[in-house]
RNA sequence: CGGGGCGUGGCGCAGCCUGGUAGCGCACUUGACUGGGGGUCAAGUGGUCGCUGGUUCAAAUCCAGCCGUCCCGACCA
């Protein structure tokens, strides 16, 4: 892509209503636009990071063996009534009516709706156990909105929904999603912890959360290396790591969170399937949340310094920056770095040029702030030097390298 | 929902107290010079001062109500 042709900029200042650094860098470096609060418009290269982030976890889910869907966003409130969720979670759902008067909501959740879909299509335990997951966009009106696309009211996420004829084989799926999380958020390159947690409005017992180390994040959490031992602190009464261990404190963002539900949707929804000795039972429910949207920008907040982002290149939106500079009175410039551009796209290379009409202090500004993990440096100074200068965006590493093998050089 | 801010060109702010021609920086347009870390000079574009009502000869400014938005607390990926 040109940034010639991408017609929006930067800016210098953050909005004054951007308290987090992410928030400030999302909006500096135009990843986002707020529309209404907690509400926000993905521009082109935020989208192509959520884009990545979301292809990251479709990819191991798929690898996992859950099979992927796409409910409706809008869901009766009928279905809601059948579990009594309608009333406990209360204004969090965002509420609308139809033109014949009936209340539906703006999914926050898809419990009932796709226990709703086993009822109507799965009979018999030979169809289980099964995985059903999807990534959606989720409105749930929060008291407070707050840290732009942190905890925002609108968002993306990946649910997922696994039933069983019985707990070991719950348990086995659990553990299965405990290992698909953390391949997911170490190809994420984010530093994560998954801790104990309680379950909150979702119900059932057993649930496991995965917190981005971060000092802004909203949850404390407490872990004991030495013992493989991490859990929220709210639900710790200890001081101590079970076996008496000390414990390290620190701040996290929920990023994934996964539960054992039990029966409980199965019961109240009547969900419930023959087993081999011909005796109706109610499966076991697991469920698997994502916050695919949240992840952006626990990711920023875990790797930026002043200038702006740094991103891992699992999730940056390009792979590769080429600066274009001092090519006014020389056309050879551009030729030059057009030329690479060109190699590197046909090489399947996911590549941003600068060719703007700007000032050097400018494209390098902006480079940094937009962070694109390598800076390809194609200039009149080098040029005339047959040298082309690649810098890592993260280390400030330096090299110039021969005109002619530049592409090899990237490649490795 | 309780407590506290804030709303003035795209962004950051001043002006409000003490009513009387709407201002600054960034960005944007044009030109010249410049050209490897947000450059200089010159000339420009762009604002119903959140909305409604009130007071007044006159309201960005005073009063009232409403709306939006952010922060702190109780809830959540």
């Amino acid at each position: 892509m040109k940034l010639s042709n991408y017609p929006l900029r930067t800016f210098k200042d953050a909005p004054s209503d951007a308290e987090l650094i992410s928030h400030q860098l999302m909006l500096r470096s135009g990843l986002i636009k707020k529309l209404a609060s907690g509400i926000f418009t993905w521009m082109p290269f935020g989208l192509k990071v959520l884009r990545k982030i979301e292809q990251t976890v479709r990819k191991e889910m798929d690898e996992s063996g859950a099979l992927e869907v796409l409910m409706p966003t809008i869901q009766p409130s009928e279905l809601w009534q059948e579990t009594e969720r309608w009333e406990d979670y209360g204004n969090l759902l965002l509420q609308i009516h139809d033109r014949h008067d009936r209340l539906f909501c703006y999914g926050p959740t898809h419990e009932e709706v796709i226990t709703d879909i086993l009822r109507k299509s799965v009979k018999s335990y030979k169809q289980l156990p099964v995985n059903f997951y999807q990534i959606q966009t989720k409105f749930r009106d929060e008291i407070r909105p707050r840290f732009g696309v942190m905890r925002a009211r609108e968002f993306l996420m990946k649910d997922a929904y696994s039933f069983h004829l019985n707990q070991d084989s719950l348990e086995e799926e659990y553990e299965k999603m405990g290992q698909t999380y953390e391949t997911i958020f170490k190809k994420l390159e984010l530093n994560f912890r998954k801790v104990e947690a309680t379950s909150g409005e979702i119900g059932g017992s057993v649930s496991h959360e995965f917190h981005v180390i971060a000092e802004s994040g909203e949850d404390e959490i407490a872990f004991c290396d030495d013992e493989n031992f991490a859990a929220n602190v709210e639900t710790l009464d200890s001081k101590n790591a079970p076996n008496g261990g000390e414990l390290t404190y620190a701040r996290g963002i929920e990023v994934g969170h996964i539960f054992q539900l039990g029966d409980k949707y199965s019961k109240s929804m009547k969900l419930d399937v023959l087993d081999s000795s011909g005796k109706n039972v109610n499966p076991y429910m697991g469920c698997y949340g994502i916050g695919i949207s949240r992840i952006v920008a626990a990711a920023i907040e875990q790797n930026h310094d002043e200038k702006g982002i740094i991103w891992p290149k699992a999730i940056s939106p390009f792979e590769i920056l080429i600066i274009v500079l001092n090519d006014k009175n020389d056309s050879s410039v551009m030729d030059h770095a057009l030329k690479i551009y060109q190699e590197l796209k046909t090489d399947g290379v996911e590549v941003l040029i600068d060719d703007r009409d700007e000032r050097a202090g400018v494209k390098f500004a902006d480079a940094d702030l937009m962070g694109i993990p390598t800076h390809v440096i194609v200039g009149k100074r080098g040029i005339e030097q047959k040298k082309i200068e690649i810098t890592s965006r993260r280390t400030s590493e330096k090299r110039d390298v021969k005109m002619d093998e530049v592409i090899k050089h990237l490649k490795d």
